[in-house]
DNA sequence: GCATGTCTACTCGGATAACGACTGTCCGAGTGCCCCTGG
DNA sequence: CCAGGGGCACTCGGACAGTCGTTATCCGAGTAGACATGC
């Protein structure tokens, strides 16, 4: 099992434009080129986290995306949620109430235990991502690696 | 994203020995018929469980799979590290070094912001599996349950 | 000089192939038990 | 009646297709700005 590549590329799309000044708009083809990834395939992440509410974009000359809300009400789960659906990885398919074993329907009023097991440890992993926002990855960019992007970004 | 269905059949299988006195071997037929699921499909998975040491196997008349160690000391985390390879969902592609905006080597001492971020969720997750042992699970199963699927294996 | 209309270039969005992983199925290898045979 | 050997049924293990989701790519729709033109 493993996360679709579209999370990371997000993540870092996301962080990218918490470094430029709030409101900034920038175009899918710096993006892309900022990070060496193909520009038609990143537009169909980007595409999502448009749907999401998490960016805005805009069309026509001076287009691109934008946050849609200041980083610091951005959480990485948001961003994870748009790619992947936000869903638990485990599907209880209640094997449960099936074979020569099953348990009859009046047993099975509450989910079984390892259906529980896997729904508390996937909520504590969305959790502590749903408590880190953006704001708090870029803060952990180096200062000159922001200085550095914004230079390289705003004055193309 | 999901896991794979397997991950709930094995812990499953796993539980269902957990109910029978310590040492009991069941053959995969039986455990198959008692959830309903596909013998040799099912096959594919516990093969990887006894690789892993959680299970062992024997052939022959008699034969059938076994707990490799008491229920209390099996975890739920081995159960799934067993089927989906026990590294993190998160593949880190280092793509802040590719690209216009690409670091230097030499900024890139330790993960990347949000590499450490998933990396911490990773193995929140992880731990929390850790700490639940079949026993554990075992315990959930109502004891009537329990005491029904006794009689219907070891009778078999 | 200013307003207006058109035209162009730029940007995002949806629709369409290629690949790989999970899913599902088959047959062969090995082993323990049972039964038959001989003493 | 007992010991030994052969046969058989049972079980797990590895190898082979099918299906679905992720990956990768292309082209079209829409818009904002710039330029030329007429007043």
């Amino acid at each position: 099992m493993k996360l679709s590549q579209g999370v990371e590329w997000c993540l870092h799309a996301v962080v990218l434009l918490g470094q430029l000044p709030q409101g900034t708009v920038l175009p899918r083809t710096l993006m892309a080129q900022h990070h060496g990834l193909p520009d038609d395939y990143l537009a169909k992440y980007l595409k999502q986290l448009v749907r999401a509410g998490v960016l805005m974009a805009s069309t026509g000359p001076r287009g691109g995306y934008r946050l849609a809300r200041p980083a610091e009400r951005i959480t990485a789960w948001e961003v994870i949620e748009a790619i992947e659906g936000g869903q638990s990885f485990f599907h209880c398919q209640e094997i449960r109430q099936c074979g020569t074993g099953a348990a009859r329907p009046a047993e099975c009023t509450e989910p079984c235990a390892i259906h529980q097991m896997m729904h508390s440890a996937f909520l504590t992993w969305k959790d502590q991502l749903s408590q880190t926002t953006v704001a708090d990855l870029v803060q952990q960019v180096p200062e000159h690696v922001r200085e550095r992007n914004r230079q390289g970004l705003l004055n193309a």
